[in-house]
RNA sequence: GGCGCUAUCGUCUAGGGGUUAGGACGGAAGAUUCUCAAUCUUCAAACCCGGGUUCGAUUCCCGGUAGCGCUACCA
């Protein structure tokens, strides 16, 4: 017969849902899209987020490994509302519940030994038969069983799946999905060691800390009728199933080290504003109502999401499409909000700005951040406006300050600044376009010029504009050593 | 292998029995200019295949194919 139908219970009560990583590695961008997304969801219904710890397997969990993915989340910007909980300091609730399975006849021991285990797997491999448990001990009498293990042989303790039927559940993503009771495996619930695995210590989590809604990774859907039976022999109340698409590198296959980056903190070392990170993850298989811009701010995140709008179909993560969401997160931001990031970039880059004085902090930030596509421009191709240490781009030294009559000009050019009046945007423009007039050059060529000169990069903000913001002393000895920085750009060259 | 899920521009996706199949990123061209962005204007770019059902399928159904997931005393 097919068993239950979903829950989706108590409609009136606020959602209780949880992130549970498991601390074998770094937050990578799968799981801080399953945690955006258990966020959003609770902070559009007023629910609880639960941050959950699934270390129950001790030999590969590390504390290293639990900071890290706080520091990711906290990074995020994502905050929870319950826990952490650790799973290995909950052992007891696992025990109860599997004495509880045990006691109902859902669970029977187990004397199968790892290596007969594996011993008929791989014969089943070879006579292509599906390598399934095949109930060897569910056979044993139960008195029997009692006393081996009594007598201290060491066992596992197994669920037993009913022999027939199938099991259903409902799916918010996915709808309805049902799996042959067959087809599912007498799993482990205990270890012969006592402690607990991975399903009965998320099921008996769940039931536990109340969890209206899970809303986790697809690859989880084949391990959910199980869970879904567990819930049944435990008499406990079935919650809703959110199961969302994995992500997928641009080769299609799932998201991994080779990709790449996959550790949010990696995005944060490239100079990654969270807020832009958010807003292109949360696109990422979920889509805003029609008519809805992209850019969408965490408020108005939080009021459109929905598990309705979820997609059924993997995604490929796309840098190109973050770098787009960065670079205009930081065109948008207030020079405010900004240097206190680009101070923090600054400190990474060990870059001290030649000054303090914030109102030239913010005026620069200002001028440079229309052109930024990360946050490490500002510690690199915009160094010169903050440093006078920078390396020229041979490129643009190349392009610009090829001629040897333009750096020649450039030169005569630095003393008519030098014993100018007058240093303002307007009156450096005059300057520059009377000297090219006198001279019979054209002004652009002599602006090219003065940007590398004054930069270093073929690529900046108006050239009077910026000598505004490097200043009259700067601005006459760059330009007063064009020649060494022409030099220095093909010793770079080589 | 078995089971499950999925399939619209290069990518993220909207849509849905009759549409010029819409948007965003990226790409191309042009305008602008002091370089590069930005901005503005244009353009190219998609319904996996085969059968049904139907007056009509990209949409519904079935099959195939492909991709992904699961198939542990990992989570």
């Amino acid at each position: 017969m097919s068993s239950n139908l979903s829950s989706g219970s108590g409609a009136a009560e606020k959602p209780r849902v949880r992130f549970a990583p498991s601390p074998t590695g770094y937050l990578h961008v799968g799981g801080a899209r399953t945690a955006l997304f258990n966020w959003l969801f609770a902070r559009h219904f007023g629910g609880t987020l639960i941050l959950r710890i699934e270390d129950t397997d001790a030999e590969r969990s590390t504390a290293e490994m639990v900071d890290g993915i706080l520091q990711g989340l906290k990074w995020l910007g994502i905050r929870w509302d319950e826990g952490p909980y650790y799973q290995s300091q909950r052992t007891e609730l696992y025990r109860q519940s599997a004495a509880k399975l045990l006691e109902a006849d859902a669970a029977y021991y187990c004397f199968c030994t790892r290596e007969e285990l594996e011993q008929r797997r791989a014969k089943a491999a070879e006579e292509g038969r599906p390598p399934k448990y095949e109930g060897t001990c569910r056979k044993l009498d139960r008195s029997e069983a009692l006393r081996r293990k009594l007598s201290g042989q060491p066992a596992a303790l197994r669920f037993a799946i009913p022999e027939s039927g199938s099991t259903s559940f409902d799916d918010a993503v996915f709808g309805k999905v049902e799996f042959s009771n067959s087809e599912l495996e007498d799993f482990v619930l205990l270890r012969s060691d006592g402690t607990p695995t991975y399903h009965l210590s998320v099921v008996a989590d769940d039931a536990d800390l109340r969890i209206t809604h899970i809303v986790r990774g697809a690859d989880h859907i084949s391990n959910t009728p199980k869970q879904v039976l567990l819930y049944q022999a435990l008499g406990a109340a079935i919650p809703m199933f959110a199961h969302v698409p994995l992500i997928l590198g641009p080769d299609k296959t799932r998201l991994s080290k080779r990709h790449g980056a996959t550790s949010v903190m990696a995005y944060r070392d490239e100079g990654i504003v969270p807020e832009a990170f958010r807003n292109y993850l949360a696109l990422l298989g979920w889509t805003p109502p029609e008519g809805m811009p992209e850019m969408l701010g965490d408020s108005e995140l939080i009021r459109l999401f929905s598990l309705k709008a979820i997609s059924r179909a993997n995604a490929v993560f796309d840098r190109v499409k973050l770098d787009w969401f960065n670079a205009e997160y930081i065109r948008t931001y207030p020079a405010e909000t900004l240097l206190s990031l680009i101070e923090a970039e600054w400190r990474k880059a060990h870059l001290t700005p030649v000054s303090n004085d914030r109102q030239w902090l913010l005026s620069t930030i200002d001028l440079l951040k229309p052109r930024a596509r990360s946050l490490k421009d500002f510690s690199g191709a915009f160094r010169a406006f903050f440093n006078d240490e920078f390396e020229p781009d041979s490129q643009a030294v190349d392009k610009f300050l090829k001629d040897e009559n333009v750096r020649a000009l450039l030169l005569e050019l630095a003393r008519r600044y030098e014993t100018c009046a007058d240093f303002s945007e307007q009156e450096s423009e005059r300057i520059l376009r009377d000297f090219a007039a006198e001279k019979g050059v054209k002004a652009g060529a002599l602006i090219n010029g003065s940007r590398v000169a004054l930069t270093g990069q073929g690529v900046a903000p108006s050239l009077f504009a910026v000598m505004h913001a490097i200043g009259k002393n700067r601005t006459v000895s760059r330009l007063k050593r064009v020649e060494e920085l022409a030099l220095a750009a093909r010793g770079s060259k080589a």
